[in-house]
DNA sequence: ATCCTCCCCTAC
DNA sequence: TAAGGTAGGGGAGGAT
């Protein structure tokens, strides 16, 4: 019942029921209560096994079959407490009657359907669902060794081996680091400037040098690509006037394993991991290329080798040579990236290209300048690798594509407007990118054809219809011949995953528990690569499916699978993105826990991390980036009294007492909680403390007074002092306590470095440098604070309500701000005003000593780890309504996206950015009467230019709103402090800096704040075309 | 109307 | 024996 308690559990009777309507009824009306005894769903077996438990083979019934043997598919997803609560509605009938009791095992919803596996008479299993194990399959895994030595079971071996051999696991791989290598190129050459020369000297004399090859292997890490084109020639083109090229090389892989197999060549040809007579007829290696020769037999790129062996027997193998591909691939990208004005990587394989200002410069010679400068590229490159390129030419991306056709083998084409209605109209949906058989199916099913001749007569409405609005619009216009997309090429990651659907047997939960954090590990080890952390973790899980055969057809394979994933918020102690391996793994391993999936059924495993921030943005962002952090010291005294009723809660406690507790699970004891405090750091990091601009100031709050005092006292000089000399570096602390997994615990977590909790650490991100300063006797004794005068704040839930403030926004501010904006609020509810003014100086409160958020008292967690508040959202939901002009407002807000100029209300975007506020705020008031230190200037500076740049990847597109309230509140505390100063130029300002009396402090905190802005406006003018409006 | 989440689908 | 990975577009449908 825990487990479900903040679950959508229903009895039977609301499916029934709600059928019997035709609507989904109110689901609150058919909750499942324990105590009342559930309507028995028709007799059904006992609860799944646990995955805990371990045991052999399970009778459970088959799923009905309507037309697939995967029926009850991805629905039925169990959620855990930890999970988001899907917005779909969850079902989840607990019969109570069939619990063993209730107490020992909490209800587990039936993944299984209640029909028994009677294939109908009318419907025979299909060949591909035959229930009858592959015999050679399962005589190899009857071999313990065997078993231990080819299969998941062997773990990290396993994961190696594997991934070196998976040629899909290759095809991804390059395709982001082809990326990644291409927009470093842009970036570069943006820099750079220079001049393009159109150039059409003889094939002869190119030179391929601009790459470098840095290493051998299959990567393409440290290879850099040069493009000759200064920042991208491209000019506004209209539709007509693009030239894009689509090369791709024919038959890949066989034209590179035939580069030194030349007695091969015009034979038919495949590649595959099977080779000679291995598997015989009946191999299920699957064929990754075949050769042109072979496809006139009907062979086809991802059949299985033996079905490529009944349609010609005498087909011969070639293996993989994945190294070589790489070193053709990046001599081909190498080429293009020298002959065209933009590029977006396809696949190793495969390019896109714009040429339009390079063919609008070539001469005509009574031909086609767009063919000829083709040719030219094929002469290259086939003479630079010895495989054969083929080109599509087209004025937009998909005709292009569609030009590839027409072009291969070993050919360019041009398709022209003209010929473009008589080119398409014998195609079908699926000959068209993006369409593949479930729009094929789609279209034959809604539509009654997939002709593109036929659909062209449907009217745009109706594609939707059947297809999706997008899906719909884009197959309208391809009919046509439009496409408008540009080319993509430096386009931010989302996510980083890795997942293994093959070979997947397991035995027992140790096996799985171990592959887990393996698998963790590989996406920790991928998420350094690319600099990037996360905050999201899905886990996605192959189960076979009941009425799959236990060895499939094919060797090793998933076979037909249900699919379960499950999404959980991903947080390291303080709510940061993370890409720490064992916070990770702890993550996933919990999740497949909830999952109670026999061990031996699993066919696939995988996780994927999202919400991604760059490692360098998510230093700035877990401080300044909205990333709340509740200040518990206060309260932790009273936080007994807690635990009433979590009911009312939002599930976002629940996720943040769940982080809490996946971390603390991997955290030695003594290093959980601040008391464990001055501890060294693991060896050769140097230490320092953070810029101050970098403290988190509610991890500063929570500090012990004295521990504070001291760097308060340290801030302060450093503040006075513009070139404080460095630190000599500590002695070498030793290394953390590790502590041995127990052999039985439920958790055997690798215990890293990377857990070590410290002071110093916590006030600043996490792979920076930090100090004890203690230690080091930097600090001394300073006068102690002045003392903080408390202040209640008196507002019920519901008035807040009425006030339009979002209650647990409010309750993470700084109480000064709260009863700010409370008061602001009454009066505008009094007066009718609309929004707050936030500009009028009020008088400022001091925060008390103990302000427990009111209404958040009960369910506090007890520590101040992984207290994470999931980034604010409000912004986002907040609907932008109409701007009305304003004459004194020098500037306009713009929505980034739209471009329409909009206005959020200022109280929401005030909650929104509280955070950053705050810490502003204390670095006025603690600095305010010294100029401000540069460094910090720098800081704030760069991520507010980051908030309203939106390029850093990880800032979410609320970032202009976000930089704009921060920088109204600061404007509000200058105005506060120095109101007159606000426009007393600074004149005289060179020969009076560091004179010191407050006045030319004043302005100086003005010079700042103006140039602060100044930068945000360069940003935004180039982003929007407005500067920025900080009333 | 628009957002969000959980998928499905597609490509190589 | 074989190595069915992965990232991103977008649809369905609930929430706001
Ligand atoms: N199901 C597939 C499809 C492709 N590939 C690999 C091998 C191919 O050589 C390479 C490029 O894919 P293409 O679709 O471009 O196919 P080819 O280059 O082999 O043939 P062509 O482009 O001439 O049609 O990707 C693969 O491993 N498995
Ligand atoms: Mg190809």
């Amino acid at each position: 019942m825990r487990e479900f308690q903040n679950m959508k559990v229903v009895t039977p009777a609301w499916l029934v029921e709600s059928a019997n309507a035709g609507v989904l009824l109110p689901w609150q009306e058919y909750k499942f209560r324990p105590g009342e005894r559930a309507e028995d769903a028709q007799g059904r077996p006992a609860p799944q096994k646990s995955i805990l438990d371990g045991f052999a083979t399970q009778n459970a019934p088959s799923t009905p079959g309507l037309n697939r043997p995967r029926a009850t598919p991805r629905t039925r997803q169990l959620y855990g407490p930890t999970e988001r609560l899907a917005t779909t509605s969850v079902i989840a009938t607990v019969p109570k009657a069939e619990l063993p009791t209730p107490v020992d095992r909490p209800p587990i919803p039936q993944p299984d359907p209640t029909v028994p596996p009677k294939p109908g008479p009318s419907r025979p299993n299909p060949p591909w669902a035959k229930n009858s194990s592959n015999v050679a399959a399962a005589r190899a895994m009857n071999s313990v060794q065997w078993r231990g030595e080819h299969t998941s079971a062997a773990g990290a071996k396993f994961i190696d081996g594997y991934y070196a051999s998976s040629r899909l696991h290759h095809l991804s791989t390059w395709k982001s680091e082809l990326r990644w290598l291409v927009s470093e190129a842009q970036k570069h050459a943006e820099e750079a400037g220079g001049d393009f020369i159109v150039d059409e000297e003889d094939v002869t004399t190119m030179d391929i040098d601009a790459t470098t090859f840095e290493q051998g292997g299959v990567s393409m890490r440290g290879a850099e690509l040069v493009v000759r084109s200064p920042g991208k020639g491209k000019g506004k083109a209209r539709e007509h006037d693009r030239v894009i090229m689509h090369c791709d090389f024919d038959a890949f892989f066989v034209s590179a394993g035939l580069v030194d197999r030349p007695e091969l060549k015009g034979k038919p040809v495949v590649v595959c991991h099977s080779q000679d007579g291995q598997g015989g007829a009946s191999s299920t290696s699957e064929i990754a290329s075949s050769s042109y020769e072979a496809r006139k037999y009907g062979i086809k790129n991802g059949m299985s080798l033996q079905q490529g062996r009944t349609l010609c027997p005498d087909i011969m193998t070639i293996p993989y040579e994945f190294e070589k591909y790489k070193k053709i691939s990046l001599t081909f990208y190498t080429i293009l990236m020298s002959h065209a004005d933009d590029l977006q990587a396809v696949s190793v394989d495969e390019a896109l290209i714009e040429v339009t200002s390079i063919i609008s410069r070539m001469t005509t010679q009574g031909d086609d300048p767009a063919k000829r400068y083709a040719e030219l590229l094929r002469k290259k490159v086939k003479l630079a690798t010895g495989c054969e390129v083929s080109i599509g030419i087209a004025h937009n991306i998909m005709l292009a594509r569609l030009a590839t056709r027409r072009a291969k083998p070993a050919g360019s084409y041009h398709l022209l407007p003209v010929a473009v209605p008589e080119f398409i109209a014998p195609l079908h949906i699926q000959d068209l990118h993006g369409f593949g058989h479930a729009a094929r199916d789609k279209a034959q099913e809604k539509l009654g054809t997939t002709s593109l001749a036929e659909l062209l007569k449907r009217s745009r409405a109706s594609l939707c219809d059947a297809l999706g609005p997008k899906t719909g619009e884009m197959l309208w216009n391809a009919i046509r011949g439009i496409d408008e997309r540009v080319l993509e090429s430096d386009k931010p990651r989302k996510s980083v995953s890795c997942e293994i659907n093959y070979g997947i047997r397991f035995e027992d939960n140790d096996q799985v528990e171990k592959f887990m954090y393996q698998l963790a590990d590989e996406v920790a080890k991928r998420l350094d690569g690319v600099k990037m952390r996360g905050r999201s973790l899905t886990l996605k899980i192959m189960k076979r499916s009941s009425d799959a055969p236990v060895e499939p057809a094919k060797f090793l394979g998933h076979g037909p699978c249900d699919t379960f994933n499950k999404q959980c918020v991903l947080a390291a102690p303080r709510g940061e993105a993370t890409s720490n391996r064992t916070i990770i793994g702890a993550h996933a391993w919990r999740l497949l826990k909830t999952m109670t999936i026999p061990p031996e059924e699993l066919r696939g495993i995988g996780i994927q991390i999202t919400k991604l921030e760059s490692t360098e943005a998510s230093a700035e962002a877990s401080h300044g980036g909205g990333q709340g952090l509740l200040t518990f010291k206060s309260n932790a005294g009273k936080s007994d009294g807690q635990t009433g009723d979590r009911g009312d809660t939002a599930d976002g406690v629940g996720q943040q007492d769940e982080a809490a507790e996946v971390f603390n699970e991997n955290l030695p004891p003594a290093h959980t909680g601040l008391e464990s405090g001055r501890r060294e750091l693991p060896e050769s990091e140097t230490l320092d403390i953070p810029s101050f601009s970098q403290v988190d100031m509610s991890v500063f709050e929570a500090l012990p007074p004295d521990v504070r005092q001291e760097l308060e006292e340290e801030y302060k000089r450093r503040s006075a002092t513009p070139f404080p000399k460095p630190e000599p570096p500590p002695p070498p602390p030793p290394s953390p306590p590790k502590q041995e997994s127990r052999a039985s615990t439920k958790s055997p977590v690798k215990r890293g470095r990377h857990t070590v909790s410290h002071i110093t650490r916590q006030l600043a991100p996490r792979s920076r440098a930090s100090i004890s300063p203690r230690k080091h006797g930097l600090f001394r004794k300073r006068p102690p604070p002045i003392p903080k005068r408390p202040i209640k704040i008196n507002v019920t839930e519901e008035e807040l309500a009425k006030l339009g403030i979002d209650a647990v926004i409010f309750a993470m501010l700084p109480p000064d701000i709260q009863q700010e904006q409370l008061n602001g609020a009454r009066y505008a509810k009094k007066f009718g005003v609309e929004e707050l003014d936030v500009t009028a100086p009020k008088k400022v409160l001091k925060p008390p000593i103990h302000f427990v958020p009111y209404h958040k008292r009960a369910v506090m967690p007890p520590r101040p780890t992984a207290n994470y508040i999931p980034r604010p959202k409000l912004m986002q939901q907040v609907a932008p309504h109409e701007y009305h002009p304003d004459d004194d407002n020098e500037i306009q807000e713009i929505d980034g996206a739209t471009g329409k100029v909009i206005r959020k209300s200022n109280k929401v975007a005030y909650t929104e950015t509280g955070d950053v506020q705050r810490v502003i705020e204390t670095w006025l008031s603690r600095f305010g009467e010294r100029i401000p230190n540069a460094k910090d200037v720098e800081f704030f500076a760069k991520f507010l230019v980051r908030c309203v740049d939106g390029a850093g990847s990880g800032m979410p597109d609320t970032g202009v709103e976000r930089a704009i309230g921060v920088m109204r509140w600061w404007l509000v505390l200058l105005r506060r402090r120095w109101g007159k100063l606000e426009h007393a130029r600074d004149t005289e300002d060179q020969q009076h800096v560091g004179a010191g009396d407050s006045e030319d402090v004043g302005k100086a905190w003005w010079k700042v704040f103006r140039d602060v802005k100044g930068k945000m406006d360069i940003v935004a003018r180039k982003k929007f075309g407005g500067s920025l409006a900080i009333r």
